[in-house]
DNA sequence: AAATGCGTTTGATATAGGTCAAAAACCATG
DNA sequence: CATGGTTTTTGACCTATATCAAACGCATTT
């Protein structure tokens, strides 16, 4: 087992993460910030496409997004893939494999990305002596089973136009909170993507945001999104019974 | 704040309870497991019908079933519900409320019950103190993560058979975990609470149930289920593309 | 600049599952 | 044991989304 200083990879500080608010060390002051830093450290950048696990492959640390965008998805031995989420800077993955202690899914950078590795025995160590610690890890993996929850409700009882609402309205919420434009951006994922995500064909994608365009919701152009009527988009989700 | 031994409700040992290899309490021994039964407590029973925590609630506690049978499921304003699970003896809720300290669910209790009571400020002081209780708290609420994505990816990509296929081999699955019949159980839920789990009507869930009849797979009577053709339905869960 | 290839859009058609409705079976209650 | 309410089944019909297919746009390579 190597520790996060014999780790050829870049040192760096979470003291001085300008995604503190984000990711783990929320709440972390001091000296308890100093020894999370310890045992983080930077892996090499990932090139759009790169897996930065596999499925099956054995678990040994927790990753935290610094830049750019993943995937994570399931696959299923006939083929059929699921992909489960879409991750940003600030975001933890790599939590399901604690169960089985190997991963349950993969995660494929989006785009070119950087990532914190935090081994998890460590982490597990240092949550022992810092509760604070210990009650946002729990947090963090309670917000995953809630967010799961809310995709499970999406997927169980809505249609194609309220999934596609949906998803845009949460991807809006979390630029917004990124400091970027909640109502422009760039969507990193293909139409295929959106699709197996919201349980939906790409050709459905396709038609229903052409739809939202044509009655003055958006504006798509491939992957540039501008949302033009939030509130309207908003009262989509949900509204139609 | 309220701790065990104040509690009115019935204490019970955890270190005598048949569920020891279901529930939390696997690979602690000794003074370890003592410490545990300390912190849990026997809620007074819970009635068919009754819920165990409504969603807003403060969250305060994790619940282990003991007996009986329950159902987690959110609600939407709109009055739209999905159901998110079905548990049963030896299984955990209430790992949604970690996240915002209040539950984000309702627990519903589908038969006459008996819950275990694990306060969770009490269990995270103890998991501190037990490097192996803390590693089967995390993989517990890991284990939901996987689950859900199961989840997803059945509400996803399969087709009403395979998710009906799926479900009722899960449900065969854990009767046989806890020495029931693989073949041969009751089914505690309506055919509408299973739809929406599901994500179907209930009018497909009943159609699917009769079709699966009609081929010789199983046998319905109602909430009666035996399986006839444990091999085939298995070959059904993902093998349609 | 031409060629290749993936991703996207759009149209025509098919179908799984939803909706509506009615009857039957079951269960709890007085 | 009659009664009223819920759950389940089954049928007929409908619609949202899938499927199949073709054309187009954009990016990358030659």
């Amino acid at each position: 087992m190597q520790t996060a200083s014999d780790n050829p990879c870049l040192r760096i500080a979470c003291s001085s993460c300008n995604l503190r608010e984000l990711c783990l060390p929320v709440d972390l002051q001091g000296s308890a910030l100093h020894r999370l830093d310890a045992l983080t450290s930077i892996k090499r950048p990932f090139r759009r496409g790169e897996y930065l696990y596999r499925s099956g492959e054995p678990f040994r640390a927790l990753y935290a997004i610094r830049t750019g965008f993943f995937k994570t998805q399931v696959l299923h031995e006939n083929g059929r893939e699921q992909v489960t989420g879409f991750q940003m800077p600030g975001e933890i993955i790599g939590l399901d494999a604690i169960s089985s202690d190997a991963h349950s899914c993969d995660a494929v950078a989006l785009e070119d990305s950087e990532i914190c590795e935090i081994p998890f025995d460590q982490l597990e160590e240092l949550s022992r002596e810092l509760p604070t610690l210990q009650r946002y890890l729990h947090k963090i993996m309670s917000r995953e089973i809630v967010r799961d929850h809310g995709i499970m409700m999406l997927l169980g009882s809505m249609r194609a136009e309220e999934r596609l609402a949906a998803f845009l309205l949460n991807l809006s919420q979390r630029f917004s909170a990124r400091g970027y434009s909640p109502s422009s951006f760039h969507l990193r994922m293909t139409r295929q993507e959106i699709g197996s995500y919201l349980g939906l064909k790409l050709e459905t994608v396709s038609r229903t945001l052409s739809h939202f365009q044509d009655h003055g919701l958006l504006n798509v152009r491939l992957r540039e999104v501008e949302i033009m009527d939030m509130l309207r988009l908003r009262s989509f989700v949900g509204t139609t019974a």
